[in-house]
DNA sequence: ACAAAAGTGTTCACTGTACACCCATGT
DNA sequence: ACATGGGTGTACAGTGAACACTTTTGT
């Protein structure tokens, strides 16, 4: 029974992830140097090959913990990219996961072990193979997601306010919003909780801090959520 | 340099095809009768490894194609599934994907000879590994990609009547809609074009026949179209 | 004449969007 | 007192949803 397929080809399976953060006025994306051949020295995805006992999930969620030092991180499967020679050296079919993440939560020391840096979406550099393809595919998914779930769970601190808020989703969309509608708009979804806590360091007034409230999210959620 | 990733395993990878059609009424997925070991005999989705010098792409019109005798046809990625026991035999890392064809178009004599049948999807039967689940999932994206895609492009025939139409879209998401309201929007994109030919066997007044504009599509879809 | 399906408009509620001024506070 | 960013409401247009009768024609 373990020769059932006997006669059919095997092949490299990786994983690849795209790494997004927020640094309060941009998306960035979490890129490494690349440590073997070919392309060694090339600014990549930070990625891995697929263990016979390991899930393709699980792989991408070890690959992510090795370079922040983050487990529970939010990652979804992004795309299966199974191009021939997509990687020059061997075949090689590659998933990509995307992964959303607080900027501040990740470990600096296994980012600098690793020669990674976060890059800004319009500055990315040449990258190997496929990489630049997930990258902007995932980019997409992002913008898409944002729609229906509340991506500031994941991207912005436990506190935020709600100019932080609407920084983070008009960097998403590169656009600009209406403060009045924007504000108007995320409140009367009710996910946020208001706290008595002011965040004083951006002016004098002082603006209020809010909360996600994960409970609502989840009843929302069923019902079919549009946030944007 | 043809063996940079010596060391690490390499799995067997697989394509599943879902495949809808329209009947008129409701919604089928064509699922073939499995003819290896394991679950010899059993339900499952029409599927092929991947072979170590075509693309996961390739790999899946090709078995596509296999069963249908149809190329070009309407396919897109849907999701890979890559859990360590799926397959009961050996490890396999499958890529699912999903097609849309028109059911008068198939060769019969090729889905006899895979011994395949079309299905509800309200009476699908018990299959092979993870298969039930890559055909829920499939349903999720239909109903997501036909918000956004015409997707009687690829269900209906060339001439179709507005009721044609409005039955697809029912059937898609299980529920009804108004007539004219249903009738206003759709002709509201000017998507169709309208045929001095009418339908006269299901009625005695005769109801026109419309076709897509593929044109219009096109143009339509770089602004971000919303059918529904 | 009648049966059977096709075709067609209006009203109303709601949602999205544009838009500008006062508030609180630290200096 | 004033400069800085924070907070808030209204009016209008466009979209989605409910709803029923007339038309055509084969029998």
């Amino acid at each position: 029974m373990t020769k059932a397929y006997e006669g059919h080809d095997c092949l490299y399976v990786a994983v690849d992830c795209i790494i997004f953060g927020f640094d309060g006025t941009e998306i960035k994306a979490l890129l490494v140097k690349r440590a073997l051949e070919p392309g060694n020295g090339m600014w990549s995805l930070m990625g891995g090959f697929v263990g016979a006992n390991e899930s393709v999930g699980n792989a991408a969620s070890r690959v992510l913990e090795n370079l922040t030092g983050l487990d529970n991180v939010y990652m979804e499967q992004l795309y299966c990219f199974g191009d021939v020679n997509r990687d020059e050296a061997e075949r090689v079919v590659s998933i990509a996961y995307f992964a959303l993440i607080n900027l501040d939560n990740y470990k600096e020391a296994l980012l600098k072990k690793h020669q990674a840096g976060w890059f800004s979406l319009n500055q990315i550099p040449t990258m190997i193979f496929d990489h630049k393809e997930m990258i902007a595919l995932s980019l997409e998914r992002l913008r898409q997601k944002a729609i229906a779930y509340p991506i500031g769970f994941e991207l912005l601190p436990a506190k935020f306010t709600m100019q932080q808020l609407q920084a983070l989703y008009e960097a998403v969309y590169n656009t600009h919003f209406d403060k009045r509608n924007f504000t108007k708009k995320i409140l009367s979804l009710n996910l946020l909780n208001r706290l008595t806590e002011k965040e004083k360091a951006t002016s004098r007034k002082g603006s209020f801090l809010y909360m996600f409230d994960k409970k609502k999210y989840k009843q929302l959620k069923k019902q079919g959520i549009k946030l944007l």
